[in-house]
DNA sequence: CCCCCGCGTTCCGGAAAGCGGAACGCCTGT
DNA sequence: ACAGGCGTTCCGCTTTCCGGAACGCGGGGG
């Protein structure tokens, strides 16, 4: 089923060693890093293979990074990613001041429509979510395979793009990669939509990411220099006939409502 | 209220620029990253006083990172920790199968006591919680500064204190720092403490980290070379006399019975 | 309005640090 | 028992990185 949503797959991870800055030991570093986030477990000799330098610097790295808590250290030698990285990383998000604000607009918004609302952000060309309620009554926290998208093919990252043209640039660039026989891959009819999307004041995406699942966004804008300019998004996503069939009006309003809320509440917190 | 509360701060930042390890790059751009623990923004200037270094070479370490994607810039030309540390962290707990088969318990286990339940890990001498479903109707997801507790003051690092020896010795040798008035800080006491929670198979901290809370935990274990082991723990925490006083019993029952569900289902997940 | 201070960044030479290749134990699977 | 593979260590050569000083810029005070 999900099959077809394979990860974008980072950028140039796997290639040559890494070259184009100062550090070449942080940056072989952070390379070493990119190589866990494929493979669970990792040992010297994989990850010399993968970065094509010597085992003895993989196995420097390795204990560097072990040493500075990034990685951990599993029976057999090999490494894994470390549990610092997972406070680093609520740390990150924790300072946007987002999440901590839009939890109460999403798990209203998820009562309301007993759908998914995710919270989504952008970093680079991809949508990166940092927040989600889940819709049915049991939490199943989202993998790892669904907390980053594409943003030419989601509703967030086209909420965002509308009102950001050098991301567009950046959206085409890229390309715009086809994942689902909807996905929309034609330049002008994605600026189109594009321009659709500032009128509306709304995205959506109808089933051009996974088969059966759609959804719908809306921005979360920070007032800066006098004009609202969206930082995040709201989104809402679940079977295409329950979020974009007769219930569509009443999924846009919801969505507009708590993104506005949302919106309030952050230009209040950055005081 | 929560002023008493202060991280435990982590080891060896803000000292000299740390020496033990080869690949000092490495290590102090690990360092770098460090000091974003306590600051949200960063420049040059700052992270060179902070680790005495030169000015040129932080300078260096911050661009590095930051292409790496660990770091972000901020308008002004400061830096900030970047949101590929949240994958990362994401990652890192994803590969626990931890979060992921304990949540429905969790999500149960609330319903049943209404107070907040925690899933707790060790990472050195401290316990770090991976998730938290909260007690009330409403999501306040927890914030950084309750992340992270000294494992001898609560009762998640007790439980997992109680089967490891060489833990004890640790956490020991750090000292039993106290936090409240009732604070187990004699050594004696404590291990009189594991004792006891090693016979009940459960463990309690009466407000001995914030005072007018208190918790119970139980543990997750894993069969490892024919004997159980625990791997982490669930915890339920909340006002004192609402977890300690006439309900103890049936919150006793009850994460005891989610926690041996966890472990079943841990078992079973790992195959 | 201009100046000055402080910041982040860049340049450069000396020198220490890290790279790679090969050798060493250890564990595993046969 | 043996052999293959792994992670780790050692060592010399060379590369890369450190630190100090200079540069450009932006903001706040005179």
């Amino acid at each position: 089923m999900s099959v077809l949503s394979l990860p974008p797959l980072d950028l140039d991870t796997g290639g040559p060693p890494e070259d184009d800055s100062p550090l070449r030991s942080v940056s072989t570093a952070v390379a070493v890093l990119d190589c866990f986030a494929d493979e669970a477990e990792l040992g010297a000799t994989r990850v010399a293979a993968r970065l094509g330098i010597a085992k003895s610097t993989a196995c420097r790295m390795l204990a560097a990074l072990a040493t500075g808590g990034l990685l951990e250290r599993t029976g057999s030698g090999r490494y894994r990613l470390g549990l610092r990285l997972f406070e680093y990383g609520q740390l990150a998000v924790d300072r946007l001041m987002l999440r901590d604000v839009a939890l109460p607009a999403m798990g209203d918004l998820r009562e309301l429509l007993r759908e998914t609302v995710q919270l989504g952000v952008l970093v680079g060309t991809d949508v990166l979510y940092v927040e989600r309620t889940e819709a049915a009554g049991m939490n199943v926290r989202f993998r790892s395979e669904h907390r980053r998208n594409p943003a030419h093919s989601s509703s967030t990252g086209r909420v965002l793009a509308a009102a950001d043209p050098a991301l567009v640039t950046a959206i085409l660039e890229r390309g715009l990669r086809r994942y689902t026989p909807f996905t929309v891959v034609d330049p002008l009819r994605y600026r189109q939509i594009l321009a659709q999307t500032r009128e509306q004041g709304y995205a959506t995406s109808r089933e051009e990411f996974e088969p059966g699942w759609s959804s719908l966004a809306a921005p979360i804008t920070l007032t800066r220099g006098g004009r609202p300019h969206p930082v995040a998004a709201l989104s809402v996503v679940g079977v295409t006939s329950r979020v974009l069939g007769p219930r569509k009006p009443a999924v846009v309003q919801g969505l507009r409502r708590a993104a506005a809320r949302v919106s309030a509440d952050l230009e209040r917190a950055r005081s």
